[in-house]
DNA sequence: ACAAAAGTGTTGCTTTTACACCCATGC
DNA sequence: GCATGGGTGTAAAAGCAACACTTTTGT
């Protein structure tokens, strides 16, 4: 057994972590329709709070060791399941953090994923002492390396959200236009101009109208449109990303 | 010793490759001036032949197990100085692969890097009955999953030459537009407008003239031009990806 | 009627693209 | 001179950004 626990000390443990982000107003409700509302919807993201050394009562990013049997992504799943409730729509690779000391006692690398949850999907995750949601720009001091990884999740998230398809990860099957400009304004930190935002869209081939409107506003109802599911060409390399909308 | 192997067994490999590419002319001559000349360049890679099981004889990218004490990073350096004798201008860790199946062995995760070599420094790889180089879009079967590794990175090194600056690895550190504007051709495989690229590069900021020319051709004598460096904006996020030109 | 957001139109500016043309050198 | 690539000019086309204006609902 100390034999065993010896060579194992002798190899690199490999685990994997997943930065989530959700959408969430201002004080941290996902209540209702989080986007396309009043207040403006900010970039939130899920930490738990470690409970064993090293790092004790630091927070941090959800993750565990993968399995001999499981693939990378299967493992993030299932550490996102087992640790947040959480099933997101949109899963990617991040990166490989594997430097010699991020970790005090054992070397360790962690494959990073990064995800977007719909708003209904966050609510599954049942909060607690040691699960918390946070706005993604004013974090504490996490445990590890995790603030450096959180920043490089929302500079992609950022930047891929100015040249890929992203945002339906965050909304429903069916949105209105100004829930969608929402998402990117959101993300974004910037407003955008409501008719021109419409135009790109419409004229990108990535959305077309399903026929139906919201009324129940006191104004003109909008129309509801859904993601047609063409645009895959423009972010997948030869790893097909699976958008499973 | 048996029961340490077990418990190795039983561990997952954490090993490191690297696609390396390097510009040559159709024929797979690097001496002289590879880009500029008559002869359009192509993309090139180094592959060594597998010469113990699994696999054996198949070609496949050069890597290793990573050692305890040495980064990621680190470790596909080593590994690419031992094995082939380069020292990319460019490297840049490309996707960590995990896939249960993809070694028919022992469980075995590699950490993807991609690199970039000058003409001259791809003149050090010492060829041999196990060592070649082959260009980059007719490759043979390769070993494990490592064509759909190649043809994830050439995808990387495609999309990243549209809208960073890293064209300047494959070159010295003077260089004239035509030699540029060869290197995006060749990795693009398609002719492009002098006059347009040439503007282009100048308003960018990334290059500037370093006052010198080049005689001897039959022709009005080119400028020489140099990267300033100012652009790491465009294409670093927080890790900041070390060019180090 | 009025407020509010949906949706359309128009204009000016910047960027891209295509291509004509002049410049400097070796032979 | 002439061939060859280096380098400049220019104009049409396309894309982008700003903003005025019309439409449709709830109250």
């Amino acid at each position: 057994m100390s034999d065993s626990s010896d060579v194992l000390r002798a190899s690199i443990g490999l685990a994997v972590s997943t930065v989530i982000f959700a959408l969430r107003d201002a004080e941290g409700d996902t209540s209702g329709p989080a986007v396309g509302t009043d207040a403006p919807a900010t970039v939130w993201l899920p930490l738990v709070r470690r409970i064993r050394e090293p790092q004790c009562g630091r927070w941090a990013l959800p993750g565990g060791m993968v399995e001999l049997d499981e693939s990378l992504e299967g493992a993030a799943r299932r550490n996102l399941a087992e640790t947040t409730q959480l099933e997101p729509a949109y899963l990617e690779q991040l990166y490989a953090f594997g430097d010699v000391d991020r970790s005090p006692d054992r070397r360790l690398v962690s494959i990073v994923y990064w995800a977007l949850v719909r708003p209904d999907e966050a609510e599954r995750l049942t909060l607690g002492e040691n699960v918390q949601w946070f706005p993604a720009d004013e974090l504490p001091e996490l445990a590890f390396d995790h603030n450096l990884i959180v920043d490089y999740a929302l500079w992609r998230l950022r930047t891929k959200m100015e040249y890929s398809a992203i945002a339906h990860a965050f909304l429903g099957d069916e949105f209105t236009l100004a829930e969608l400009r929402g998402v990117y304004e959101a993300v974004l930190q910037k407003p955008l101009d409501p008719a021109n935002f419409r135009r790109q869209m419409e004229s990108s081939g990535a959305i077309e109208p399903t026929g139906g409107v919201v009324t129940g506003g006191r104004h003109r109802p909008p129309k509801l449109y859904r993601y047609t599911g063409d645009v895959q060409l423009v972010d997948a390399g030869p790893l097909t990303p699976r958008i499973s909308a």
